[in-house]
RNA sequence: CGAGGUGUAGCGCAGUUUGGUAGCGCGCUUGGUUCGGGACCAAGAGGCCCCGGGUUCAAGUCCCGGCACCUCGACCA
């Protein structure tokens, strides 16, 4: 590669006519030879098919735009082919994704998609993992699995090859098919049921190694989401069904994005909507003065109106003032959680708070039971059955509150915290959103909406304890491995860049993930000189190590523009009659429009540098 | 899993109410004219109307049962 460019860079000093620059182009055998050739990229005979419409089925743009660039097709429900065009991009991704792996030392390995039952039984996430998993049986009867994680795997393998301190701390990361039957798969690739997934897993002696893994992985995200362009905020996040301790979510911020986020302007603080904690409800007022505070409390009749949203019309209050009582059964005990009436319950908070395993509101029944009245009507005072109460610390400033009564139609007004009702215990079990204060610094929130493309996780012992990963320390004492792990959501990174990079006419690729750099697009293949300057260039560019598409088909030059535009090569080269007058070929940028009339004796050099100042913005680092 | 919707040519859709020869636009093929932002003329090709059963002289259309896909919800990386 480098030799040839030198040789053309230099040649290129020297023409100065059309001729010229198609001898020079014809270095090599004639890209139109008999045999043709294989070497030029000719849009005529690449399979990149292309839809004018948009398919019905797909809701937002980046699905729209990865069916009608021609980049997948949809196989079944939340499962793709990949096309050339969109594989490229993918094998980008992945490239760039495998390249910050490896500077933080990372080795990459490659685990099987296929997975035995035992080991997740062992981990207890056969079960926990629930109808989310594909499962298989082999011809023998044994359980399978496809892997819609690799932790099981990633633990045993090192397991068994590790035995003392000295063999930590390792890094192992694969880029995988992982399989997951979402009850409701969306936006194409974004929520998919099979994907491709960048999964990373640490394995340290202790918990301060760990977080060194876990800065390492922090640090390559970073570096890897900034050369992809994309833009992100790092928010503190639930672990979900992976467990463990600790974790952050690398967030795309987007109006389609599945995840609500809040973040703080002001301090930086950034959370998930389901793990943000509520800013400190100062002390309610002593205890005398409520005393002093005598009930006004009246019970009314409300019949029929069970909902906050009745209640608001019924009694003209305020939401605020209603105080909310929610009735979940957790591990099979009823208990009853009062939250303000504009507010909703977290059941992530409450789970915590309750420290039970399984969680979920209570049956209609269930209610009926606790409450000895209809759904809608539960309040704190005079429940039937006497149950754990849980309140949000919001509750306890209700003044003049209204609550259920526990009876068919009927709600009690005039109700207060301390003087009325109270809880067997007070936390923070609300959902935060946005415009609430910020818990470090207590500036209004900003919420967003975000596309989850990184989840870094501690894991701490909860794999390598329960799949006997253990190691010897210096002092000869057994310890179990600290674990982490790290993944990447390849595909639904592609789907968050076109997100973020796409206008009317189609996909906006930033340089790095760009399935070509260039198109070169002679408007009329009838015209010999035009093909013939074009393929010239096409070869020119490709010696300067520039990926390039020529786009030979014999379309109309409004069509091309549009196949162009919508599959979103960064720069186009347009070699028209116009231009050709002049010796000249037109070279325009994707994003941003302009466009440069340049000699095409310098033409290739130009856009040459064109793509290498592109990929410079965004490899800064 | 709950609620709603849609399955008709490669894509986007009409036709279903009121049963009677399978339609439109784009795309595709051939010929011609065109050629700087999804051209024009002419001639064509292409359909198990999602599948199975039923009613009827006759079903894309009516009835029953499936399946697939999409949307909202619950759930989740």
């Amino acid at each position: 590669m480098k030799p040839w460019s030198r040789q053309c860079s230099k040649r290129q000093a020297r023409i100065r006519s059309i001729d010229a620059i198609i001898s020079c182009g014809h270095e090599s055998p004639s890209p139109t030879g008999v045999l043709g050739s294989w070497s030029v990229l000719r849009m005529s005979q690449m399979f990149m098919p292309t839809l004018r419409e948009v398919p019905s089925e797909a809701e937002i743009p980046s699905h729209q735009l990865m069916l009608r660039a021609g980049m997948m097709r949809k196989a079944m429900s939340g499962v793709y082919s990949y096309l050339p065009l969109g594989y490229r991009v993918i094998r980008k991704v992945e490239q760039i994704v495998r390249e910050e792996m490896d500077r933080q030392g990372g080795q990459e390995l490659l685990f099987p998609a296929i997975q035995p039952a035992d080991i997740w039984k062992l981990t207890g996430r056969w079960e926990d993992y629930g109808g989310e998993m594909f499962r298989l049986k082999d011809r023998g009867g044994r359980e399978l699995c496809l892997g819609p994680t690799h932790e099981e795997l990633a633990t045993i393998t090192l397991r068994d090859e590790t035995r003392s301190y000295r063999q930590l701390p390792k890094l192992v990361y694969q880029i995988q098919t992982k399989f997951r039957d979402e009850i409701r798969p969306r936006f194409g690739v974004m929520r998919a049921r099979e994907f491709i997934m960048k999964d990373m897993y640490s394995f340290d002696r202790d918990d301060e190694g760990c977080e060194v893994s876990y800065r390492k992985m922090y640090e390559a995200y970073r570096r890897a989401f900034d050369r992809m362009g994309l833009h992100y905020i790092v928010v503190e996040a639930e672990s979900g069904a992976i467990g463990g301790t600790h974790n952050h979510e690398f967030m795309v911020v987007s109006d389609v994005g599945e995840a609500g986020i809040v973040f703080c302007e002001a301090c930086g603080y950034a959370a998930s909507e389901e793990r943000a904690d509520a800013a400190a409800v100062p002390e309610p007022e002593s205890a005398p003065s409520l005393a002093a505070d005598r009930s006004h409390a009246r019970t009314i009749a409300t019949p029929d109106v069970r909902t906050i949203d009745d209640l608001i019309g019924f009694l003209g209050v305020s939401p605020r003032q209603m105080v909310k009582t929610m009735v979940f059964v957790a591990d099979g005990e009823p208990v009853a959680a009062l939250i303000r009436g504009d507010r909703d319950v977290n059941e992530v908070k409450l789970r915590r708070a309750l420290g039970c395993a399984s969680l979920e509101l209570a049956a209609p029944e269930v209610i009926e039971e606790v409450t000895g009245a209809p759904v809608g009507f539960a309040g704190p005072i005079g429940l039937k059955q006497a149950i754990t109460i849980i309140a949000d610390p919001e509750v306890l400033h209700v003044v003049d509150g209204v609550i259920g009564a526990n009876a068919a139609d009927a709600h009690i007004v005039g109700v207060r915290y301390g003087v009325d009702f109270t809880a067997h215990r007070v936390e923070d079990i609300r959902i935060v959103v946005a415009g609430d204060e910020c818990p470090r610094c207590g500036t209004p929130l900003k919420g967003a909406r975000g596309i989850e493309v990184g989840h870094l996780f501690k894991l701490g012992t909860k794999y390598s304890s329960r799949l006997d990963a253990r190691y010897l320390d210096e002092a000869g004492q057994e310890r179990s491995v600290i674990m982490g792990s790290y993944g990447i959501g390849i595909t639904r990174c592609v789907a968050a860049i076109i997100e973020e990079y796409h206008d009317a006419d189609g996909i906006i690729w930033p340089m790095s993930v760009a399935p070509y750099h260039v198109i070169v697009l002679p408007l009329n293949t009838t015209d010999e000189q035009q093909l013939k300057v074009a393929e010239s260039l096409h070869s020119e560019l490709e010696k300067l190590g520039v990926e390039v598409v020529l786009d030979d088909r014999d379309e109309r030059p409004g069509v091309k523009f549009k196949d162009a535009d919508l599959i979103g090569f960064p720069v186009k080269v347009t070699v028209g009659a116009r231009g050709l007058a002049q010796c000249r070929v037109e070279v325009g940028l994707r994003r941003g429009g302009q466009t440069t009339m340049v000699g095409l004796d310098e033409a290739a050099t130009y856009v040459s540098e064109l793509v290498r100042s592109e990929l410079a913005l965004l490899s800064k680092l």
